[in-house]
RNA sequence: GGAGAGGUGGCUGAGUGGUCUAAAGCGCGGGUUUGCUAAACCCGUGACCGGGAAACUGGUCCGCAGGUUCGAAUCCUGUCCUCUCCGCCA
């Protein structure tokens, strides 16, 4: 979230933000609040100094009698602090509440409006492929070579579920072993993280667990849900820390399950692994100084650049818009691969994210750091970025490399990892 | 799951009802000494919300939430977390 003063201070520009980012959040009912919290706060000081005054007295009272007056004083003034006290909480809870709709700011070269407004800024090295034959979608090809059991998906655990089969599972682990030579090579640190995460991180890294629109599923009579990305359970894992400045950046990368309930998402674009409850993503994190923030974006899309065009598939990356954002973003680029048999003629389809999170998610989680030389605290910036989520690679890897006798080519890079060069039907 | 111990500043850690305005050490900042560095010594060092042009000043904060009391880091209740041992288990 953003910081409370900086609102206040900034309110107009707070309010043209909210206007881009399409949110609703009421500013003007923010400032009436925190004017009220504001005369409530100097009334419970007031209180508070009066009802120490007489508890530091009452041991140079001279008699009983005195003292017994005394305590009757300190008694009230104790009544009306809590009465003031409870008056300021609940001023404070609605200021939070709205404090938490506020959408993180944006950067200033971030394409204005709606989706439409989104910027294609750049294409792979691999060019959109043509095929001699009618290519078919990843669905008729998994069924073809045995890879997906959608059906058993749907009768263990419900629509959006599906089985990896076969070649689709080597496939599944090469590619998360690709991703994580890249990464480590490139200095991250891997892990394997938890697929649950306590609702207060999820909170802190801008999801939000329970609710009518909620993506997130939420485990029963705890606290706990399942996460929707590594983004949370990397995020959450410096949370209430201190860093030094020449731990900076911290690069971390982590393999998860990533589970979401896609509530209201259905129609064509659904169909087979698009969208799914559940799927595998090795996730790239960073916390940085403010002023590396926004290179580490470009090179964490560089970085996705690098897989797809190692896998080579061809794909385009966008400048997502201010509208379609989302809350804790500042700036993100999408980049969408071309997957053959989506649509009539085949179709860009989003396969990794990534986002500059600034400050937003590190003042919830309480990351800070210190600078050699300078009194007190800065917030570090946040980072993610998906380097492969594995369900729509695979979409994208199947339609691409399919070849005319229905067989799929495993790309060259994968194939050392998958152990063959080539899936053919069964 | 059972038993026990514990959660205190950036870190380690003392503190069992008012003089806690939280000891001490480490770290950090400044200074003295000094070929340089280091060491030694001295001084200073938390966060947050307010008031004030400033000097300065009021309040809050000892895992979290309640309670007792004029007064709570300290007593009581609940809760979360961590550690140790036992049990169970892939």
């Amino acid at each position: 979230m953003l910081d409370r003063k900086f609102v206040i201070d900034n309110a107009d520009l707070v309010k043209q933000n909210c206007a881009r980012r399409g949110s609703r959040a009421d500013i003007d009912r923010l400032l009436a609040l925190d004017a009220q919290r504001r005369d409530r706060q100097l009334e419970v000081d007031e209180l508070n100094r009066r009802a120490n005054e007489v508890s530091k007295s009452i041991g140079k009272a001279k008699d009983a009698a005195e003292r017994e007056a005394r305590k009757n004083e300190g008694r009230q003034l104790r009544e009306q602090t809590a009465a003031a006290q409870s008056e300021l909480d609940k001023l404070l809870g609605e200021i939070d509440t709205i404090l938490r709709t506020i959408p993180n700011l944006s950067h200033p070269r971030a394409p204005v409006g709606g989706e439409d407004a989104s910027v294609e800024i750049r294409r792979g090295k691999t060019p959109v492929p043509s095929f001699d034959f009618r290519p078919l979608d990843h669905v008729e090809l998994g069924e073809r070579l045995g890879l997906f059991d959608f059906e058993g998906g749907a009768k263990v655990a419900g629509h959006g579920f599906y089985f990896l089969k076969n070649d689709a599972v080597l496939l599944e682990l090469a590619l998360q072993r690709y991703a994580l030579d890249l990464l480590i090579a490139e200095g991250f640190t891997p892990t394997i993280t938890p697929d649950l995460a306590r609702n207060e991180i999820l909170q802190g890294t801008g999801y939000i667990p329970r609710g009518p629109e909620t993506q997130i599923y939420s485990i029963a009579d705890s606290d706990l849900s399942l996460v929707a990305t590594a983004e949370i359970t990397l995020g959450g894992l410096l949370t209430d820390t201190i860093l030094e400045a020449d731990q900076l950046p911290i690069k971390v990368c982590g393999i998860s399950h990533c589970y979401r309930t896609e509530a209201g998402a259905h129609g064509r674009a659904t169909r087979g692994l698009y969208r799914v409850h559940q799927f595998t993503k090795v996730e790239m994190f960073a916390f940085t100084a403010p002023e590396a923030s926004d290179a580490i974006l470009d090179y964490f899309c560089e970085l996705e650049c690098r897989l797809f065009d190692g896998l080579g598939i061809a794909y385009r990356v966008i400048d997502t818009a201010t509208g379609d954002l989302g809350g804790p973003a500042y700036r993100k680029f999408d980049l969408e691969a071309w997957m053959p048999g989506r649509g009539e003629q085949g179709e860009f389809g989003e396969v990794t994210s990534t986002s500059n999170c600034t400050d937003y998610q590190a003042r919830r989680l309480g990351i800070r750091f210190r600078r050699k030389g300078e009194k007190g605290t800065t917030f570090v910036h946040t980072l993610n970025g998906t380097a492969i989520a594995i369900s729509r690679a695979l979409i994208a890897i199947l339609e691409n490399y399919q070849q005319a006798d229905g067989s799929v080519q495993v790309p060259a890079a994968l194939q050392p990892l998958v152990g063959k060069k080539r899936i053919a039907p069964l």
